[in-house]
DNA sequence: AGTGGGACCTGTCCGC
DNA sequence: TGCGGACAGGTCCCAC
């Protein structure tokens, strides 16, 4: 479940649990993931305790005592549950249960309780990686991202100047610059597409129409700014308070508790209430595009 | 330089 | 019921 709103609600989930708590063994199942498991991960970080967690991206930063950061990806299909080991209060907050996929288990001891957290991912994309605090920046997967879109500690933020600065003279796709992570780091295919339907822009607009020739944002660009930014608020909200308020006690927690304009809605109809169109989907560079031709301007 | 396409891997769903 | 193909939230790497 991993966009950024996701990973956002992972966060908030796991904090509690784990922050403070001691990593009193790492046990890994398997060789690793999509790539090998860093040398000597296990050693370098059991006995030692979990300061904070952290994002970047769709990235989750764990930061330990001991100076190192583990950074963990969830790829299409991982997810972290967590399970109270000495309780009939266990309880989950993903929906993958085949412990045959259950490829890393952090085993947590905070104020006498014992707590397993465990990492699941089917199809195996995600990965870990090691790191130290001061290298964090240089880190080969961190290293390139574009800025957070709903902000950073440094005060940069997504706005209309921003996206007209670098879709100004460009021809791609507004999908594909979108999901380009160098840019706007922590989109995903399904926030684009909302977001390009709060917009109103179809998603094979060129980037370049979306501005005048000298780089003026034309209406439509500021809309778009407006919408990425409201779609991740509203999905870490809905994901935030069914954290809160619930025990969850099945898999419900992820994507698809919300309820999406147009993704995967192919063939249904506009929710705008004032327009007939009918959600419509093509491809583009191998991934779906979902969105209503009616309301979603191609120039 | 900036694209698009394939690879990675397993599970699920749909049509025949 | 079984089988093959298409498809799924992401990222990296390699051709053009």
């Amino acid at each position: 479940m991993p966009e950024l709103p996701e990973v956002e609600t992972v966060r908030l989930g796991l904090a509690p649990a784990m922050e403070g708590a001691e990593l009193s063994r790492l046990q890994l199942n398997r060789a690793g993931l999509r790539y090998p498991f860093p040398k000597g991960l296990a050693g370098a970080l059991e006995g030692t305790r979990i300061k904070n967690l952290s994002r970047r991206a769709k990235y989750l930063l764990i930061r330990f005592d001991n100076g190192k950061v583990l950074i963990v990806h969830l790829g299409m299909s991982g997810s972290l549950r967590i399970e109270n080991t000495d309780g009939p209060d266990a309880f989950y907050h993903e929906r993958n249960k085949d412990e045959r996929h259950d490829h890393l288990v952090f085993h947590l001891q905070k104020g006498g309780k014992k707590t397993n957290v465990i990492y699941n991912d089917p199809r195996r994309f995600g990965f870990f990686d090691l790191t130290g605090l001061d290298d964090l920046s240089q880190n080969r997967h961190l290293a390139g991202l574009g800025i957070e879109p709903l902000g950073d500690k440094f005060g940069n933020e997504l706005s209309v100047q921003f996206l007209a600065e670098h879709f100004c003279g460009k021809t791609r796709p507004v999908k594909s610059a979108l999901l380009d992570q160098r840019l706007i780091a922590g989109l995903g295919n399904i926030y684009v597409c909302e977001a390009l339907f709060y917009a109103g822009i179809h998603p094979a607009r060129s980037i370049g129409t979306l501005t005048s020739k000298t780089g003026k944002p034309k209406l439509e660009l500021g809309r778009l700014a407006d919408a990425i930014v409201r779609v991740l608020q509203d999905a870490i909200k809905a994901g935030g308070s069914s954290l809160r308020d619930h025990r969850l006690t099945d898999g419900s927690l992820g994507y698809f508790q919300h309820n999406f304009a147009v993704y995967d809605r192919q063939g249904k109809n506009c929710v705008k209430p004032d327009c007939n169109g009918t959600i419509a989907r093509m491809v583009q560079s191998g991934r779906s595009s979902f969105y209503c031709p009616k309301c979603q301007k191609a120039v």
